[in-house]
DNA sequence: AACGTACACTTAT
DNA sequence: ATAAGTGTACGTT
């Protein structure tokens, strides 16, 4: 199949998406917008609806590398919740500087949502602008506070 | 194929 | 504050 690709906004910047009726193959943050539609879902998450972009599927899932089983572990931090670099490399039996690594290299955020992933005492890092890792963190905050009390 | 090095970390001085 | 430990991937030989 095809692949697509098309971006939305997210605050100040565009969420550009690369994607195929299976998974996304690639989704990176920008300054700039790019023409063509996203996946229904992350077009809710940006607007701040509280969907949960991990449902969808990533290729970057199903390899039978290290990064990949990293990747599967992230998937299961749930919206609105955050893990440790230390965790999430226990879970997986490799240590916290590789999953530093996995992040930084996660073709597609968001799906893998690497944004909740933060250090043991501190926010850690996000390419290209850790104020979109605050912004997401936030605004998941934000959400499930909506979720539960049903307002605001 | 081996080697060096770069890291979105962590823990102990 | 700073240093040592860490595992993987990736670029150079």
């Amino acid at each position: 199949m095809e692949i697509v690709s098309g971006s939305c906004r997210f605050g100040l910047w565009y969420v550009h998406v690369w994607w195929n009726d299976t998974a996304v193959q690639r989704l990176r943050f920008s300054t700039t917008g790019l023409a063509g539609e996203v996946p229904p879902l992350i077009r809710k998450y940006c607007a701040g609806q509280p969907v949960d972009c991990s449902t969808l599927d990533s290729f970057a899932l199903h390899e039978e590398s290290m990064y990949s089983r990293i990747y599967r572990a992230v998937r299961d931090v749930t919206y609105g919740t955050t893990a440790t670099y230390g965790e999430i490399a226990e879970k997986v039996g490799t240590s916290p500087r590789v999953v530093g690594q996995a992040m930084a290299r996660n073709p597609t955020p968001l799906v893998i949502p690497c944004h909740r992933i933060v250090a043991a005492h501190g926010i850690g890092g996000f390419s290209p602008s850790v104020e979109i890792k605050e912004a997401l963190l936030a605004m998941e905050k934000k959400g499930v506070h909506k979720l539960l009390l049903g307002q605001n």
